[in-house]
DNA sequence: CGCGGCTTTGATGTTCATCAAGTAAAGTGG
DNA sequence: CCACTTTACTTGATGAACATCAAAGCCGCG
């Protein structure tokens, strides 16, 4: 399925397999596949069964549930090397949430249970996992707490620096998700976040082509999103 | 330091330490250490060295940290079984968040070295505790979300259905945590929980004398918590 | 028995959601 | 490739939800 993927080198390997000799990684190499997904895309859905652990090799996700009333909560999102099938895989039997494509991405998938009987026999790389999985819910639950804090303008400034400082690393970037899937993810309304970045972009803080972010005073961006 | 603590029957073995053996057991006996809390007490603070491994026996506590304006953020609310040191023990070197008894509390400590010592030998046990902390992160991902989505009212309302159902599974019982805490709890001003709290009352679904509250009517409640 | 902290309630103002209406952009089918 | 349709974005006006402030009552503790 994939010449491509070269497990010895897989930048993964790193993060959670580091404690695995050669030949139990080939053994994982043999039984993976590597999926692609358009932006936009659905990965899974909430409520389907977990059989496979997943992680994401490029692009970007969104990890998300639907309220009762049908709209979106974002989670989280999220560059490579986190797992896809996150929080619930080792402890549910279906997804609490969904994941999307937000960007093109490449998910490399492997049986779980092909992952549990590696760790059954291998405690270092459980612990791996372990440390894996602590840091990545670790990460959700600061960063909601984060976001918590803050009132309006305190939260699309601390968005902006998250997709800046975080995912791109660059000034200038394109917004990988719509106005609403902002507002989904700091729990503002559409409106509010636009009518938020179009003062930024009045105070010359930011400026804005479309999707195109950039960010031209980060310093007060920062203040912002500190006070705010 | 602690006859009465005889592990072979200690509850919490059910929950993480199924995969051991006798003998690791008893070690791990001898090599652990058992504190007790009144309520208020801080177990420990955000920012100090976690070297310990710790669970609640018995009791109540709440998991917060302190927002750089002073006040807090209270991240959970948990009973017995539950991890202490939580969410970070596996992945950080300093605790990110402060522990402290909401009510008189034992905590059982054990070094935390000595259980990666035995995670890293044993592959069952570490997947037990991969999924233990998996389940209690994805409980408070889950929780938070809930909240989230709802106005002053659900949340009120969601909160005293989870003492009800989740703490103490009576319709009478003493709120073990002030307004305030619960204000730092659901994200909303003490003087809006108290005014709700007494809308409750005053529309006969709840009754309260002072720190005790009994449900009157769980159905009108379970309806407040999920419209609002 | 008096002091300080927690609780309660009312009045006021701010923040934010909602609604509406219009514009731009992006898909869709001929 | 263009007309058409739909979806995303934008802005203003309005009202609701909630925070804040203030003053008074209550309770526990020294």
């Amino acid at each position: 399925m994939d010449k491509d993927c070269i497990c010895e080198n897989c930048e993964f390997r790193e993060v959670v397999f580091s404690f695995l000799d050669d030949e139990s990684v080939q053994h994982l190499c043999d039984n993976k596949e590597q999926q692609s997904f358009r932006k936009g895309e659905i990965i899974h859905n909430e409520g389907e069964r977990i059989t496979y652990f997943k992680y994401l090799k490029s692009g970007l996700i969104k990890l998300y549930r639907k309220t009762p009333s049908g709209d979106e909560q974002i989670v989280s999102i999220t560059k490579p090397f986190e797992f896809v099938s996150n929080i619930s895989i080792f402890s549910e039997e279906r997804y609490k949430y969904s994941v999307a494509a937000v960007e093109d991405s490449v998910v490399c998938v492997v049986k779980l249970d092909f992952i549990k009987e590696i760790a059954l026999k291998n405690g270092a790389f459980a612990m791996g996992l372990l440390s894996k999985v602590s840091k990545v819910n670790e990460k959700i639950i600061s960063q909601t707490l984060d976001i918590r804090q803050k009132n309006l303008i305190g939260r699309v400034a601390y968005i902006l620096l998250y997709f800046t400082n975080e995912i791109y690393n660059t000034q200038v970037f394109d917004l990988p998700v719509s106005r609403k899937e902002i507002a989904d993810y700091i729990g503002m309304s559409t409106a509010n976040v636009i009518r938020t970045l179009s003062d930024f972009k009045k105070e010359g803080i930011i400026r804005v082509f479309g999707k195109t972010i950039e960010i031209v005073d980060m310093r007060r961006l920062e203040i912002m999103a500190k006070i705010g």
